[in-house]
DNA sequence: ACGTGTTACGCAATCGTTTTCAGACCATAG
DNA sequence: CTATGGTCTGAAAACGATTGCGTAACACGT
């Protein structure tokens, strides 16, 4: 900066101005720094402007694990439109560990970022105390549990569970079950709520033991499926409050010798990419990826430029995507006569191939 | 840090040394600085130390793109092990735009990060030579092209497509095909050459319109199988140059009623987490994306120890992952057998059911 | 008693910016 | 011609750490 002040024949302060595009400079002046600083090729170094300064413009993000199709995509957004506002994205993976994300927080608060973003603050978690006795602001996302008064960007849980429940409804399913995340996390609840609601208001009735409580995991759906078979009249319709049990279910199922949609139907929730790689391709609910992450950092960065928090909530809107997991209950009569057809096929074929 | 020494009693400097844990500080002082420290619950600046040392701990990360299950593995681990050597991640999608890309490099270097890992630099980037002008050191992982004498971390691709290959050939299949990604970067072309010299080492024949160049995307997968089909003698097995186009050659079979195995075996690269989810599962090479981040970070941290660019090319091992998606070719005597007695199995069902 | 070496600590400069404050310059109005 | 005000610019003090250098204190051998 020295030397391109000198080349300029001005003064640092004034470089800094020009760099800035602080008002009170010169046109002339103005162009024979910009001219200058193309010359040497400068940088204005942003670990300087932000001790000064107090912004380094940085933004972190705590995700409970990384890898998870659902939280990389809040990455992917959050990072781009951190990206579009000039802020970079320090990243850190929390992996369930209460210390390593005090030491992730701790690193953030030492580096005077401008803001931090969680995805899903787990219930030991320290991090937002240890934020509280700081200036930093922060906001959580598809918030976790105990976070009564933070700054927070959801879905539309509520109604996420009622979509998917009068999905299955008006295909005329009559016995339905569910598979839920774990039921301390208040996301979790607030789905099952729209769920059993909607559907008793249709006068269908959500056995307790129709109810099963999980954690969200891929195994875990696919661990289910024996106990969800051995109840005794079979339901045919089941909600996963997310993909990726949905689709646990779904190899579940197939690996017991039955048929999605046809014997069972499954819908999930998130609309993760795996979805449509699937066949059948899996209905769920959508998660508003894209417009939760932008919803967090533009929170985010209203509370940096106001200088307190803001203790807002903010839920955005869900839909439906039907694919071709659900479909209408299987009927025995119908099915029965497919099968006779079936066979009558099969015979011709094979004497043919004999 | 100057209440910290007002009120431990010693000077800034003394503090200073304490944290870093310097040599020549006494005992008994460094435990009156570390209560002192305790105290007010100082927690020294990232920013004035980067500023003043010259070194931030930090590295950088740019990925082609967040959201890919593959890349997303790496940034996992690379986050993983920056983060136990103590530094933090601040992380980059390129998202194919040159220009942003040159922007975040930019960034980086304005903050003077330790070291930049690069995911598969595309042709087009010019990061390479905007950091050849600086000191920091870089290294690419799972590379793309004309990264001639930069240091770089990947996969053994030969071997991935001998191993893939190999397995094929065990199998019994004589009748092969393959889809690549683009070929001009050129872990598809040492990927490929494993291939076809196995395969011709082993006596079949690959021929040029059975390799098919693709762009390592699930639709191109499935877009893929009718000209797959409309060959004239069709192949029993498919080697795809990454799990997720194997993964789209899966469903779009399947949407043309064919089986896997049993019609035609698939198998992959990569060994993403969806290869699990699928029923079938699918068979794979593994990429070993855990070794591969750690190589990298190690070999940026020695780099940045050394102080000068270690111009070396590491290439970890693979293995083949044997599950569901490949078997022997069908065989059309065992087939025809295996369908009159379903037949029968049918027939006794059906009359039963009536 | 003195030189010599070692260890522990403080002083002050420094990293590369931003920002306050004051001064220089010029135009306009009285 | 002088007061007044506005616009531009520069000097210098921060920001919060690290570090080279100097010095006090002490032990030791002579």
């Amino acid at each position: 900066m020295k030397d391109v002040a000198a080349i300029a024949g001005v003064s640092v302060s004034t470089v800094s101005r020009v760099i800035n595009n602080a008002i009170p400079v010169g046109a002339r002046t103005r162009e024979l720094v910009e001219q200058a600083i193309g010359e040497v090729n400068y940088r204005p170094n942003l670990l300087a402007s932000g001790l000064r300064s107090k912004s380094g413009n940085l933004i972190g993000l705590a995700v409970p694990e990384i890898g998870h199709q659902s939280f990389d995509t809040f990455i992917k957004y959050i990072e781009e439109y951190a990206r579009a506002n000039k802020y970079g994205l320090i990243l850190g993976d929390i992996q369930n560990d209460a210390d390593g994300e005090a030491d992730f927080i701790d690193q953030l608060i030492r580096r005077n970022v401008d803001g931090i973003i969680f995805i899903r603050v787990s219930d030991e978690s320290r991090a937002l105390e240890m934020l509280n006795s700081t200036t930093i602001p922060y906001v959580v996302l598809d918030r976790g549990a105990s976070t009564a008064t933070a700054p927070t960007v959801v879905m539309d849980n509520h109604q996420a569970g009622r979509l998917a429940a009068e999905h299955l409804i008006a295909l005329g399913h009559r016995d339905v079950a569910c598979v839920t995340g774990p039921l301390n996390v208040s996301l979790c609840r607030d789905r099952l709520d729209g769920f059993t609601q909607t559907v008793s208001a249709a006068g269908l009735r959500l056995l307790r033991h129709d109810i099963h409580e999980s954690d969200f995991r891929f195994e875990s759906g696919v661990k289910l499926v024996p106990a969800l078979l051995e109840r005794g009249p079979p339901v045919t319709a089941l909600w996963a409050q997310n993909d990726l049990m949905a689709i646990g279910i779904m190899a579940g199922l197939k690996d017991h010798g039955l048929s999605v949609p046809r014997d069972v139907s499954v819908i999930g929730v998130d609309d993760i990419v795996s979805c449509r790689m699937l066949r059948p391709q899996l209905t769920t609910v959508r998660q508003p990826f894209r417009e939760m992450s932008r919803a967090a950092v533009e929170l985010l960065l209203r509370e940096s430029a106001l200088g307190e928090r803001i203790s807002e909530k903010i839920a955005i809107p869900t839909e439906l995507v039907v694919r071709q997991s659900t479909a209408p209950p299987r009927d025995v009569r119908s099915q029965c006569q497919r099968v006779l057809s079936t066979v009558e096929t099969l015979k011709s074929v094979a004497e043919e191939v004999r």
